[in-house]
DNA sequence: CGCTAATCTAGAACAAGTTTCAGACTTGAT
DNA sequence: ATCAAGTCTGAAACTTGTTCTAGATTAGCG
């Protein structure tokens, strides 16, 4: 597969970059935490990074992008901690459940921060798919691990991206205040249901 | 209940400022069939509704306002729309899926619009919680109507947000790219069968 | 009709995301 | 060490959402 502009791989970056990179990445994660979306300010990140604001438009083309690589960011290290401690429900269903819960529990510590990377990421369009895509393809893996599949049949993984729907949109009307922690965990425990409804060692699934 | 100040009911419009918010929404929606969210400019929706930008906001208090309330109208027409020739599958899963996806073939029909009106939707922050709220429950009435119930179980109602969950989160993907039609048909499809799960009269509900 | 309060208008001003540019600094190759 | 190409900086400019102001218009009322 030729890479083209949206796949290409990015040229590897020298120490210093890799650590502008890293401030960046850091002062993003630090004003969100503090004021959520609307605190992320492109000069203040650049002022905080100790970075030009043309520098940080250079590895971040828009406030859209920065935040979405912050959730990738954060992303990868809520996956660790996941691991260490697997969930330890007897079925899949239970098992994604609680893993979710877990997560959840994590984003209401920092709430001004998930804020942030979920409006970002539903707000991005186009110019942010790859990244998004990213993101989602994390997702994804968290909830298959969950899952203790390897293999996931066309049917399983439908079910996985509803879950994916719904955990991302539960959260939207949960920071914005519409639904309660009670509600989003309701709406997680009904759509793991689905993962019984489409196990295949099911009957009728 | 008493009307505070998020519920309290407009005072009622003269037949000018009724002429004038009907401008407003049309010149909205008519912009964002052209270019989606970013092209509803508040300074264009302003001179083609022949209204002072301060006018404009005092009607709706900002742009994710004015597009939420466009939303909240093309809402009532489909509804209005779908009444008339209700869903013909046997089971509820389908007739849901089938309104369902009678209204993502409209949305397909004005992509730009669709794109405008869902991304105020899922970016909209408190201070539009009444008016997204609004839209929610329009919807579940839209899906408990193809349901045929007028008295749902509250595991029911869960089966209903889960779908609208999925329902929202699975066109922001097809919107911005990363999901076909038919993907988003197979997100429906699989969701939908949360409905027999939830059916108080299946033995194992 | 004539008054008062509310509303509307035009336009300036402000805020934050984004772009641009000239000049200084790094990097990599020779 | 030196040169060319690429990168970073600081600052200004531009765009679009939002707010503010002073004066004109309108609506409701006696």
């Amino acid at each position: 597969m030729p890479a083209d502009e949206t796949t290409q791989r990015p040229s590897p970056l020298t120490e210093r970059q890799e650590a502008r990179r890293r401030r960046i990445l850091h002062a993003s994660a630090q004003l969100a935490s503090r004021g959520g979306f609307d605190a992320v300010q492109m000069r203040e990140v650049a002022e905080s990074s100790q970075v030009a604001l043309g520098t940080l438009y250079r590895y971040f083309p828009s406030k859209v992008h920065l935040l979405v690589a912050t959730m990738q960011d954060q992303l990868e290290h809520m996956h660790g901690t996941l691991r260490k401690k697997p969930p330890s429900g007897e079925r899949p269903a239970e098992r994604v459940a609680e893993t979710l819960m877990r997560a959840f529990r994590a984003l209401q510590r920092e709430p001004h921060l998930a804020d942030a990377m979920v409006r970002a990421l539903t707000f991005a369009d186009r110019s942010v798919s790859p990244e998004v895509d990213q993101v989602s393809r994390q997702t994804t893996a968290i909830i298959l691990d969950a899952m203790g599949l390897t293999d996931p049949t066309p049917e399983q993984l439908s079910a996985v991206r509803v879950i994916e729907h719904t955990w991302h949109s539960a959260l939207i009307t949960w920071l914005s205040g519409r639904a309660s922690i009670a509600q989003v965990r309701i709406d997680i425990e009904t759509v793991c249901r689905l993962i019984d409804v489409t196990d295949p060692r099911r009957p009728s699934g």
